[in-house]
DNA sequence: GGATATGCTGAGGTTACCTCAACATGAGGG
DNA sequence: CCCTCATGTTGAGGTAACCTCAGCATATCC
């Protein structure tokens, strides 16, 4: 019975080609996270602590792009499994800042390291000139 | 300060260049469908009854990749907007038949050019020979 | 030094999913 | 024919990741 008919659309637009391949990717990408169990907005929110160093939970709402109750959340999460720990702003007494332990430092690295493997596996279906055509076309398409 | 750094990444691999694309192409859909009040979810519903005709809540499912159950609450919501109505299947008494009303076949097709509108705008940024590229790369990503 | 703005978080809501179990019906075997 | 087992849908209730709004502490500015 019709088996395989997973239903994005029909007429193979490149917007329906396009969400097909961002689901691929995007399956492959959480499976490449499921070792640690983290959410993608957690490792988001990794990634920013690892660039930014410590930062204030609003700031890294900003960074999310989410309200900035939602971040003290993902923070929460993030502080009961020891990843980042919470100081106290020494220039704004209101203010706290978010900074990755030696943990998160560790669990943030590998992470990159496992999303980075898992596109380049992804992405290396295409020779050289295809992935430099990709990416000239989608820099082109963000204006 | 700091401005604009929304964070999706700093190297500007392959990948995040997608994903930035995928963001602005998910919130230009989003906007396209906002005159009708109907969540992505729901479109999706209405495009495979628009398709497939009347089909079972666990067909309908399956082409949405939600569990039967959600499937049941999609439904719910389309029908007291009065977009799409059950029957009982004739072949099978367990069974029930979602189908488009008039208006749901209007609404659903109102949809569907104004989401094509809106590929047509976004890809219409690149010529020819690029949508062309575009498309044949996609197509090997997918495998 | 008092009004007003800012930073964080408690309380509680929403959305879009999920699982599990109940219930009705269908289908095959003895 | 009856009994067991599978199937289709849905009620009940749960969860994850968001949200808004109000409250409190502190800062800033007139």
């Amino acid at each position: 019975m019709t088996a395989d008919t997973t239903d994005s659309g029909e007429d193979e637009s490149l917007a329906e080609a396009f969400w097909g391949v961002a689901s691929h990717l995007r399956r492959q990408t959480r499976e490449a996270l499921a070792p640690w169990d983290i959410t993608p907005s957690q490792s988001r929110a990794l990634g920013v602590l690892a660039r930014h160093g410590e930062v204030r939970p609003g700031t890294l709402a900003e960074h999310l792009r989410i309200a900035p109750r939602s971040a003290t959340e993902v923070i929460d999460d993030l502080q009961a499994r020891g990843l980042v720990e919470r100081r106290r702003d020494p220039a704004d007494r209101r203010a706290t800042l978010v900074a990755l332990t030696d943990e998160g430092n560790r669990v943030s690295t590998a992470i990159r390291a496992a999303r980075r493997a898992e596109a380049d596996r992804f992405f290396g279906h295409l020779d050289d000139t295809d992935r430099a055509e990709l990416t000239r076309i989608l820099r082109t398409l963000r204006g």
